[in-house]
DNA sequence: TGGTAAGTGGGTAAATGTGGGTGAATGTGG
DNA sequence: CCACATTCACCCACATTTACCCACTTACCA
């Protein structure tokens, strides 16, 4: 189980590339083959997944009950398989980009069990409006 | 389960790099691997924790509900994995620097399960300032 | 006072991030 | 079914950064 850790911040290039980091691609498990899965995220960042986590997860969409349909749809609708190149970079769809409204700065953002895209402005204001939470959670889960 | 005790001033060279404590170098348990976490911490300083202690603080972060997951964010996408070299120092990352405030000087403090990193400025204000925690916590939590 | 360990500074080869070119694949219109 | 324009996958190339050494100075202790 591979645990994405750290904030980058990249370049995606006029094709659509971005890099992986380097630390994240040295500990991808053999399974995830290099590939990734993309799609919307909460609070409008782009989440990718490793193709087993996806996998996954996806096994979990499909058990879920007809109520569900609209979650499952966007997720479904919205995902992306994508492969590293021989630099190492993946290619993100644009309309996921405009979506997260992402220009050519992204902020890379480790999230333990996937990597997850961001605007770098708003994820500084992420990060300061719920500064917060540290501490509060930090109370209530007592972790 | 080491402990680490005492407070130390040291310097953060141009590089980033900044010197371990020869006396916490020797506690290190070898599941540790010389590898450290470090993170934000509580109070605007930083939290180094041996990667072994960190591990199982990540097995509760993946177990939180969906609703704590700006703790998770904030939590896992400042956390920085850093290994020491044959010096005994760990590179912290610019941008943990710069939310703690931290130039060049750096008041290296043990925490028991944790090693913390202050501005050293702040760090005495802060001790001024929460002498008087000491009568009443002891009070209250009668340790 | 000599020897050892600790803390700090710096050089260099290797790794990393980024840009661009070209042929193959894809989709579209005639 | 074919011709065309467009996109994409797969290379190659280069500037920058980083990891890994080596080396110096200071402090401490026998």
């Amino acid at each position: 189980m591979p645990s994405f850790k750290g904030e980058y911040e990249y370049t995606i290039d006029t094709k659509g590339r971005m890099n992986i980091p380097a630390s994240f691609r040295d500990i991808l498990p053999p399974e995830a083959k290099k590939t990734f899965v993309v799609t919307r995220g909460l609070d409008r960042c782009l989440a990718i997944y490793t193709l087993d986590i996806w996998t996954k997860f996806e096994e979990k969409l499909r058990q879920l009950p007809t109520r569900a349909r609209h979650y499952v749809r966007i997720v479904a609708s919205q995902a992306w398989e994508t492969k590293m190149d021989e630099q190492g970079r993946i290619l993100i769809p644009k309309n996921l980009l405009q979506w997260a409204e992402i220009d050519s700065k992204v902020t890379v953002a480790g999230a333990l069990d996937r990597i997850e895209l961001w605007n770098p402005e708003r994820f500084e204001q992420y990060k300061q409006q719920n500064q917060g939470a540290l501490e509060e959670i930090s109370e209530e889960f007592q972790v």
